[in-house]
Parts: structure tokens; sequence; C-alpha cells
RNA sequence: GCCGAAUUAGUUCAGUGGUAGAACUUUACUUUCGUAAAGUAGAAACAUGGGUUCGAUUCCCAUAUUCGGCUCCA
């Protein structure tokens, strides 16, 4: 079967739903069916509110009018009678306007005793539908053309699949995903909570949650370094004139928190970094031979997100953000975005994520030039620096029309995760744009004042979003130097707490995070509980151990143990700790 | 923000118009155990505020929080 008629069957499923729902609410009014990747939904104007409870009987009727429906019968009609036949519903007119304004001929498609608008194509007969591969989903709200001015309309999602087995296979993989959800994922592991007293988007990280955020941090940090970035620190809140110059204060709008105080004091919780960085390369005069001047910056950011959207890790209040700027020349600006094209690709190499991998060259909306700042040659520059780049690196961009950022276009990464969940984190960003609202300069060969050009870059991004990343990619399985417990060691008896604390703090000495549980527990239950909390190594020590003085390895990913030295265990866990993997 | 659902112990779930039951966790004691949960005893919860009622964890209303959804176009 193909995918044409796979979406025949979905969208002629929702004629049913239509048709099904219809015969229970005769007034209710119906909007848009279509089908999509899973299946099909129809959204309904109902009089009456509907439950998921009544979703069962829905589904029923559903299939009783298979039975008695057996073909779409299509007729092309003209506008007016169009507008006649649905004078009754609003939905269906505003789409008959539509289509009068473009100028094509209605459609109607008629099964049964339903006859609704609609473009098709359906199924030849309902007899192609396969009865055990779909079932209504759920129940949501959906305003009338996704615009929150309209009016809200109840939307009926339903699965759709060629056969009972694709399905199955959607569920099962539905379910594979809820194991590996972050939020589910991060109480278990105990990561990361929140707390009503807090406020929701407003995570609060455990010690083990903290470990991985700092790991990550100081490998970054460490990278970066080594690219000649510098670290600096700038406060959470400022005047709201350094978003004005920045052009934030617009972009952001309503997404801004306001901060004051019954002194008077009146403060913008910074929206992002960059602002303030920019201030401590202003903060004296700059020479063309200290550029380029790199910045790096782990720092908490805050955005007044919908209500609505905020939940887990992927979309909160307050963002720690690992950002980074590099103030540089035209002529070090290539240079600057090899080298941090060069540093996200090593780190995503690293967890095993450059695969599968491609990059969007980022440009603006070439028709709307009004939703940037900035002047339209800097923009021609950089989109063709960024071009030359990804030719000469070999990374073959896709050009994304209207993707760009603010103040220039930008190279984004896309990867996917071990779900086929695509991902969008890294980036760099070329900005002509903000120096010059800042009036930022460098005294040039020339002995004259020129603009510098800012880099934009995140390797991690949030570390919000990398954790939910990193969680979900690895199933709570993370890489050695990432685990909170590294290694947990566990004593068979009473009498073998010494040697095993031995063990333990030779291990511990070299910078392992050792977990040396001697509590009065069964060691049965010592290794289920490293086994739950995903610990990547544990050593039972006992008779054996201490008699042929070599160790039991018992490994997270593997099924059987491995025999191994305490000197070899030492070389490995360091090994395995420094090359990140 | 809007539509809908949910909220019972630290966690995962039962249950009731007469204030609750389990498992894991936890605490104490017993047990000293060789690769995914030892035994016994104890501690621990009806989100918050109103209302209806003789009586509310249960019904109703607000609030908070969580979850699903809010243009893959007729």
């Amino acid at each position: 079967m193909n995918e044409d008629n796979l979406n025949n069957i979905r969208h002629s499923l929702s004629h049913l739903l239509a048709g099904a729902v219809l015969s229970f609410y005769p007034d209710a009014k119906l909007a848009i069916g279509p089908a999509i990747d899973t299946g099909f939904y129809y959204d309904f104007e109902f009089s009456t509110p509907i439950s998921d409870k009544d979703l069962e009987k829905i589904e029923q009727k559903m299939r009783e009018l298979m039975k008695k429906w057996s073909t779409f019968e299509k007729k092309e009609i003209t506008v007016r009678d169009a507008e006649k036949m649905f004078a009754g519903n609003p939905y269906k007119l505003e789409l008959i306007a539509d289509l009068k304004k473009d100028g094509s001929k209605p459609t109607t498609y008629t099964s049964g005793d339903l006859t609704d608008l609609c473009a098709g194509p359906h199924v030849a007969s309902t007899k192609e539908i396969p009865k055990d591969a779909f079932k209504l989903e759920r129940i949501a709200g959906a305003y009338w053309r996704g615009d929150e001015k309209n009016k809200m309309l109840t939307r009926i999602y339903g699965l759709a699949f060629e056969s009972k087995e694709d399905l199955t296979a959607y569920e099962l993989q539905q379910k594979e995903a809820e194991k590996r959800d972050h939020r589910r994922l991060g109480k278990e592991l105990d990561l990361f909570c929140f707390s009503d007293l807090v406020g929701p988007g407003l995570p609060l990280y455990t010690p083990k949650g903290t470990i991985i955020i700092d790991e990550l941090q100081k490998y970054i940090e460490s990278v970066c370094r080594k690219y000649g970035f510098e670290k600096v620190k700038t406060p959470h809140m400022a005047k709201r004139i350094l978003f004005e110059t920045s052009g934030h204060a617009a972009k952001f709008a309503d997404e801004l928190f306001a901060v004051t105080s019954p002194k008077g004091h009146q403060f913008i919780l910074k929206p992002v970094q960059c602002p303030a960085q920019t201030q401590i390369y202003a903060s004296r005069i700059r020479t063309y031979k200290e550029l380029p001047i790199r910045y790096m910056e782990s720092d908490r950011q805050y955005r007044a997100e919908k209500t609505g959207e905020v939940g887990g890790l992927n979309r909160v209040y307050a963002i720690t953000c690992e950002d980074g700027h590099s103030f540089c020349r035209v002529d070090q600006v290539k240079q600057e975005v090899v080298n941090m094209v060069n540093i996200i690709r090593d780190f995503y190499t690293s967890l095993g994520l450059w695969k599968n991998n491609w990059v969007s060259l980022s440009v603006r909306d070439y028709a709307h030039p009004e939703k940037y700042i900035g002047d339209t040659k800097d923009w021609d520059l950089c989109e063709k620096m960024l071009q030359e780049v990804s030719d000469e690196m070999g990374l073959n961009a896709k050009k994304c029309e209207g993707e760009a950022a603010l103040y220039g276009p930008k190279l984004d990464f896309m990867f996917k995760d071990a779900m086929g969940k695509e991902i969008q984190i890294p980036t760099v960003q070329l900005d002509f744009a903000t120096p010059k609202r800042f009036n930022l300069t460098y005294i040039d060969n020339m002995g004259k004042e020129v603009n510098p050009v800012m880099v934009h870059r995140a390797v991690l991004g949030s570390y919000e979003r990398f954790l939910v990343l990193l969680i979900e990619h690895f199933a709570g399985n993370f890489p050695v130097w990432l685990s909170p417990v590294q290694i947990k060691i566990i004593p068979v008896r009473e009498n073998h707490n010494d040697y095993a604390k031995k063990i333990a703090d030779e291990i511990k000495a070299q910078g392992v995070r050792v977990d040396f549980d001697n509590t009065d527990e069964g060691m049965g239950k010592k290794i289920r509980a490293g086994k739950v909390n995903k610990v990547p190594y544990m050593l039972v020590i006992g008779d054996k151990e201490i008699e042929f003085g070599e160790l039991a390895l018992e490994i997270r990913d593997g099924a059987k143990q491995e025999k191994i030295t305490l000197e070899k265990l030492k070389t490995k866990l360091q090994k395995e700790i420094s090359e990140r993997l």
C-alpha cells in the first residue's frame, strides 16, 4: 500500500468520525477533518461539551457506519450552491469564501447520509479501510485555524494505520518513548524536581542532576578555553534600556520578566546573555590586535513563556544557557565560525550523535526584511560567509529561508536522537547589527574606529534541553563521565567492609564518583538498586576477591561480569572518564 | 492564555457520603547473605480554600499544580 492510500483511509475515517458524531449530536457543527501523520482528526463545535468517555460509543458507531456506507461520491458544485448547502455552518462558509477568492470550485463528498465539503480524495469503498487498525485516541481543544483569537473547537483525534500490526507497533513505540520520558526518568533517577512553592517552570536540580550539569559545563568550558574563550559573569537583571538597545525588548516584548522594588528600582530579568556581555567589551578601548575577544558564560536567563506551554525541562521560565560570543574583525569571522563548527562537531561526535545529522543555513525571510535588524549589505556578506564555511567544511548546509536570528543568519545543527526525534540545539550565528547598536568599536591598524563582528555560538544550547536530550537519548544510561554515580561497591558480608572500603577509597582517590554501600541490606537488593539507578559499574567484594586479589566487575550494559585487577580497573575508569565516552 | 482530563504516604497504585488499603522507599530489631527486592514490627497520604450535608477524601464551586491538545487546511 502506498502513502496516498493510507492518507485516503485516514481521511475517509475522519468522515466516518463526523458521521458518527452527528448521529449522537445532530447539532454539532463540522469544521475540518484532515489526515495526519498518525491518523486523523476532526474539529467540531459542540453545543454541549463531550468528554473522552464518549469516545467509545462514537468509535463503535464508526464501525457500524463502515458497514452501511460504501462509496464516497464526489460532486463539483457552484459557490452559490455550496453557500446554500452549508448555510448554518460558519466554518464551512469561511472555507467556501476562501475557495471563491482563489477561484476554485467547491467539491463535496457524500457517503451514507453525510455530505461534507471536502477536497478528497477518499478510498473507493469503505471496504478498503482496515477495521482493526484504527481507534479514537483522545479529545482536545483546538482553535479554529489554530488562532487563539478564534473560537475554541473540540478536536477528536484518531489513530489509523494500514494494519493492526502497524497500530500495535506505533503504540509500543509510544510506550517506549514514555519510559524514556525525561520527566519520568528525572524523578526515578532523582535528577531534578519542581515545587509548588517555588513555582512551575522553575526546575530544582538535585545533587545528582547538578553533577551532570556541572560535568557538562566543566567539559564544554575546557574545550572552549582551548579556542580562546574566557569565562565572564553578568547579573541576572539589567535596566530596560540595555534590551531596548539590543532589540530584544521588542523581540521578546511580552516574554520579559520585570523586577521592581518598593524603593523604585526597575529592572528586566535578562532573556539572553549577549547584551550584558557587550558591556564588558565596551568597558575600555579595544585594538585590532587583541581581537578576537571571546566570552563565554553559563547562566540563567528568564523568559515569560505562555503558562500553558511550560512543562518538564523543555519549556521553563528559568533557562540555564551555555552561551558564547566572539567579537572579531571581518577577516577573522570565517576562522571563528570554523572553530565553533569544530567544537560542535567534536562534542556531538563524542556523544555518538554526529550521524544522520544535517545543517541548516538559516537565512532571512527575503520578503519581510522588517523582521530583522541591521543593514542589507551586512546580511548579504554574512550569508555569503556562512555559505563558504559550509562549502569548505563539507557541511552541505541546506538553505532555510526565514529561519535567521533577529540580528543575522546562522548555521543550525540538527540531530536525531535514539528515538528518531529531531533535535536542534547547536548554532553559530553572525551578527553585524548588535555591535553597531551598542556602538562597540576597536581601533584598526589605520587608527580608525571600526565596529567588530559578533559571532554567537551555542554548543549545548540550554542545559535544560540538553538534559532532556541526554536522558531520552540514553534512556538514563548516561556515559560514564556524566553518571552521577560511576561505580557502586558492595561488600558481600560485614566482615568484607574494611577490604571493600579500602578499594572504594583507592578508586575515589582517582576522582571517580563511588557509592560505597555497606548498609545492612541483602546484596541482591543492593545490586537491584544499582541496576535501577543505571549505575554503569558495580563491584561485589567478598571472600573470593580478597583471596585472589581480582575483582568481579558488573557492567551495566553487559550480561556477564568481567574479572579485572584493581590497577586495571583504575586505568579503565580513568580512561573512560577522560575520554568523555 | 484557551479547551479537556487528573491530583490519595517520598514513589507507583487501590478505595469510600460515616476521615482510608497495598507494594516499593523509610525507621527499629532480627538476619551476614555471592549477583535484580530476606523476615518481623513501626512511621508515613485524601493538593488548598469555600459551599451543600447531621457528617465530605468522596458531590459542587474556586485556586494551585500536573498531563494531553491548540492550522500537518475544505
